[in-house]
Formats: structure tokens, C-alpha cells, sequence
RNA sequence: GCCCCCAUCGUCUAGAGGCCCAGGACGCAACCCUUUCAAGGUUAAGACCGGAGUUCGAAUCUCCGUGGGGGCACCA
């Protein structure tokens, strides 16, 4: 590992939700500079125009710093090598592009779009390749020029050589050999003045002095003219490393919208926005993307500090990973245990107000360590400790029937616990259990019978902390009105 | 169709010729603990895609298949 700083980016496009994959190439360029005592930038790649989503830029910028990756540069805080917003670079990349037509590399294309379309068409027809057919390639510079002057309206193609091999080096795949009549004249810049990405990345990740491009594997297909581009301008070319791509759960195929949707009605997201509302925290899901593509080797649960003491892109992986999100509730409920009881009640009161429930500081604390090992999410908070800041509970009475007893049964134990817990002057884990035991041999009954009843009593619900703790928390009186009332359900029945 | 990339338990991965009859984690199963649910502990099952080479020796190197993925836009 090189102990050069490293400057890295993170290059999304404003033209959705903000996903998983973004998240983790954003988390390794993190990870590479804190590593190396280098910059991480975030640059907003907004050239297409009509793809540009309102607000979506925004998202990128609060999904980054929920995520903790805060960045050193980027269009909401400057830097000293912007703008970091590519639609304020255009006059750049027109200089450059002129660069490129000077020494020979590019050339203006006058070509209308729906005669591309058509000799696409044709080429297809024919099982050809689908390519630039070159007519504006053959044309005399000084005429292209012309044209150009003349207001023509042009974009600016790379002269792909039309032999030969290109030889780009990733840093995970090693060369990758291409033969140059497999490529393109790609465009370069577009007939609105605006670069296309190959053009725009290129020059800036020089302008702005990356070393590192990382990016996801589907920049395979056009890395080769990425190589090309940096050379035409005799430019030191970055260190390229192709991250895996993220597969569907099943492994087949690529992440895609629908997953989401699914997903989401399992409880689950890829988008980075909707983590917060699911009770996902950064410390699970950084967990969760940095080994989706990172083998490293000890152990599996790991803070961002440690990530960054043992962070190599040496060790990154190649191929293709199926999101797994069993085991992001694994990452998520560790990390959750591994909070302090401060931060954790910190993070749970959010939750409970969206449920409109009053939190009272002095019982959440009290509360925390009862349940902290029982969430997976954070908003197992409501199921697991929503009963302990109500005033009623409303148990179910089916499930106030003990398993085996009826109705009259089921009363007579409620009564005969009140009774219990009624003579006693404090209720709490020490003064409750042990008459509460008693009882239980004495009555030959099942301690689950018996248990149960006065839990689905007193919490409402079948599943929950445990009792005598959670009856110390909830209060004599709370818990004994609410026995009370259980009686009266069973009565009832 | 063409090009490129990838290939170890169900999943994420360790493994850079002998340390591997392949290790860890998630999940799954069993048991222990236990007032429910968890957590924790112990154990089990579970993989080197196939075929040729190279080598004394291959999960590791080469080639060919096969499978998976990505790309072939004035989108990124």
C-alpha cells in the first residue's frame, strides 16, 4: 500500500435516489484518503440535462453525511479545485475538447441524430457492430472548421485508432487488452456545449488531482477510451480500480428499481434514504457494503476507524456480489449492541416520536439495557419498549389464555398474581420474583402459564422484556391497574 | 450478435504451488442457558464449476469449455 496521500472521488449522478452501490464506492474513496492522509471529494456529474432529478443532489449530500462519510471538497462546501458541479465546468471541458481537435485525437461530428440512428439501425440489421459509420472523421480539418464557424451545430467525437490494441491496467483485473476497431468514436462533447461523461471524468480527475478512480465495474466497456483520452492529452493516468458490481439477492442479475420495491415491503431498501425510517444506522450498513466486495479476513464486525487502519485496495474483490440483507440486520443489531446507553437513547427517541409517544428521558435509559440485545432495527424500539410510555395497555384478551387453560382459569391466575404483587410494597425484580415462584409450584402450574398471562397483562403483548424488570420500570401502581384490568377482560370472556 | 470482466460452502469471503482431506462470518440445524423474545455458549451440516495441461506437488499457473455478470447512446 502506498503511502503517498491519496485523493479520491466520489462521482454520482443527480439523477435518482441515492443507492447502496454509490454508499460503497463513496465508503472505499473514504477509506483510501483517511488511510493515506489524502482528500475525498464529492463531484456531482450533472451533464445530462434531462435526466437531472430536483432535489436529488441534495439526497446525495445527506446520505453521505448520515452515512458518516464526510466529504473534504464538493459543491456544498467548495474546495480550492472547483466547482465540483460539472454543469459550472463546461468551458473546461470545451477547451479541452478543442485541445483534442488540435493535436489530432478528436474531431467535430455534424452528423444529425436521426441519420444515427438510421445507419444504427441498418448496422444491426446486418449483425454488424453498432458504431459510428465516420462520415465526419473523413472530413478536412480546415473544413470541419468551417463549419464550426459557421454556427453548425456539432458535437466532438474521439478518433478511436482504427488498429491496434489498447492497453488499460486495472488495479484488480490487470491489463485489460482491447482491439481498437472494437471501439467507437464516442462522443466526447455533445451538441448542447455539455461533455459526456468520458470526456468530463477524464478532465476532471486531472484537473482536480485524483490518484484513485474508483468506480463500479460497468465503466469496463469504455475504460479502455478513458485510457485513451488521458494519453491523447499525455496526462499521468490514475490508479483504476473496477469495483464488483451489487447482484440481486437471488445473485441473478443487477440491482434494479423493482428489487426495490419488493424490498421494500419486506422491510428492506437499497436506496441510503430510506435506511433512517427502517432503523438501519450508518454503523450496519457501512459494515454491511464494506465487505460486499472486500475481503478482510478477521473480524467480520468492524467500526469505520478499523476499516480505515486496515483498508487496502489490494484487497478488494472482482466479482460480482449478492446483496445478502439477512445480513444487514446481523451488522445492524451488533452494531447496535455495541452502542453506549447514551447514544443508543439518543438514536431510539426519534423513533418514538414518529409513534407519538411522550419519552420520558429518565425511563428510556432505564429501559435500554432490556432491550438493546432484542433490536435488529432501531424501530424494534415501538414492539420491544412502545408499552413502557403508555398509559393503558390493551392486551389482546385471547392471548391473556394461558396455553392449555380456559378463560375461568386464566382469570383466577390473573386475580391470584394481583393478590401477590398487590401485597407487596415495591414491585421490582427482587421483591416480585420469589413470591411469584412460589406461586408457581404451588400451583403445579407451568411457569409459562403463569409468566405469560401476567406479561401479555401488564405489557400487552406476548413478547417482551423481561417481566420483573419491566414491571420495576412500568411502576406498582401502572402494573397493578393494569392486572386489574386483565381480571376484568378474563371475566368477561 | 459482438466485446469485456468474473468464477471457493445457500450468501459475503480467507486462500497469492506444499501450512488446505480448504478457514471465518451470515443463514440453517441441534444442544446448553432461559419467565416470553432475544443475546450468549457448544456442536453439526455445508464449497474449490467441468475437462485438459504445467509441476514431485494446484483451490492457487496455462488453455479450452460451461456458467454468471457488465457493456455495445449526443445516459451516466
Amino acid at each position: 500500500m502506498s503511502i503517498k496521500p491519496a485523493r479520491t472521488r466520489v462521482a454520482p449522478s443527480p439523477t435518482g435516489h441515492m443507492h447502496l452501490a454509490t454508499a460503497r464506492v463513496a465508503l472505499y474513496d473514504y477509506l483510501l484518503a483517511r488511510k493515506t492522509g489524502g482528500q475525498y471529494i464529492l463531484r456531482i456529474e450533472d451533464t445530462d440535462l434531462k435526466r437531472t432529478v430536483p432535489g436529488a443532489e441534495q439526497e446525495i449530500f445527506d446520505g453521505l453525511r448520515w452515512l458518516g462519510l464526510q466529504y473534504d471538497e464538493g459543491p456544498d462546501i467548495g474546495g480550492k479545485y472547483g466547482p465540483y458541479r460539472q454543469t459550472e465546468r463546461r468551458e473546461i471541458y470545451q477547451h479541452y475538447a478543442k485541445v483534442l481537435i488540435d493535436n489530432g485525437s478528436a474531431y467535430p461530428c455534424f452528423c444529425a441524430p436521426d441519420h444515427l440512428e438510421k445507419t444504427r439501425q441498418e448496422q444491426m440489421k446486418r449483425k454488424e457492430n453498432p458504431h459510428y459509420d465516420g462520415t465526419c472523421r473523413a472530413l478536412a480539418p480546415d473544413e470541419a472548421a468551417r463549419r464550426v464557424a459557421n454556427g453548425e451545430k456539432y458535437t466532438v467525437r474521439y478518433k478511436m485508432p482504427r488498429d491496434g490494441v489498447t492497453i488499460a491496467h486495472d488495479h484488480l483485473r490487470g491489463d485489460i487488452v482491447t482491439e481498437n476497431k472494437q471501439l467507437n468514436d464516442y462522443v466526447l462533447l455533445k451538441s448542447d456545449g455539455l461533455p459526456t461523461y468520458h470526456l468530463a471524468s477524464v478532465v476532471d480527475d486531472h484537473e482536480m488531482e485524483i490518484t484513485h478512480v474508483l468506480r463500479g465495474s460497468e465503466w469496463l466497456g469504455t475504460f479502455p477510451l478513458h485510457v485513451n483520452i488521458v494519453r491523447a492529452f499525455g496526462w499521468e493516468e490514475p490508479t483504476w480500480v473496477h469495483l464488483s458490481v451489487f447482484l440481486k439477492p437471488s445473485g441473478k442479475g443487477k440491482l434494479s428499481k423493482r428489487d426495490t420495491t419488493i424490498a421494500m415491503t419486506d422491510g428492506y431498501s437499497v436506496f441510503i434514504k430510506d435506511m433512517n425510517d427502517l432503523g438501519f444506522t450508518p454503523e450496519g450498513i457501512n459494515n454491511w457494503i464494506a465487505l460486499m466486495g472486500w475481503g478482510v479476513a478477521e473480524d467480520d464486525i468492524i467500526t469505520t476507524d478499523q476499516m480505515i487502519e486496515r483498508f487496502s485496495i489490494d484487497s478488494l474483490t472482482a466479482s460480482p456480489a449478492a446483496i445478502n440483507f439477512q445480513k444487514l440486520d446481523h451488522f445492524n443489531a451488533t452494531h447496535i449492541r455495541l452502542m453506549t446507553t447514551g447514544d443508543l437513547a439518543a438514536r431510539l427517541k426519534p423513533y418514538y416520536a414518529r409513534e407519538g409517544l411522550d419519552v420520558d428521558d429518565d425511563v428510556l435509559l432505564k429501559i435500554i439495557p432490556l432491550i438493546r440485545e432484542r433490536l435488529v432495527t432501531l424501530d424494534d424500539c415501538i414492539s420491544f419498549g412502545g408499552f413502557f410510555f403508555k398509559e393503558n395497555v390493551t392486551p389482546a384478551p385471547e392471548e391473556l389464555i394461558a396455553k392449555g387453560l380456559d378463560a375461568k382459569q386464566s382469570a383466577e391466575i390473573a386475580r391470584k398474581s394481583y393478590e401477590i404483587l398487590s401485597a407487596l410494597d415495591n414491585i421490582n425484580h427482587a421483591t416480585a420474583e420469589p413470591p411469584m415462584r412460589a406461586y408457581v409450584e404451588s400451583s403445579g402450574l407451568n411457569i409459562n402459564q403463569i409468566f405469560g398471562i401476567v406479561r401479555v397483562a401488564v405489557t400487552g403483548q406476548k413478547v417482551s422484556p423481561p417481566l420483573f424488570e419491566s414491571m420495576e420500570v412500568i411502576g406498582r401502581e401502572k402494573c397493578l391497574q393494569r392486572m386489574r384490568n386483565a381480571v376484568e377482560i378474563l371475566e368477561k370472556i
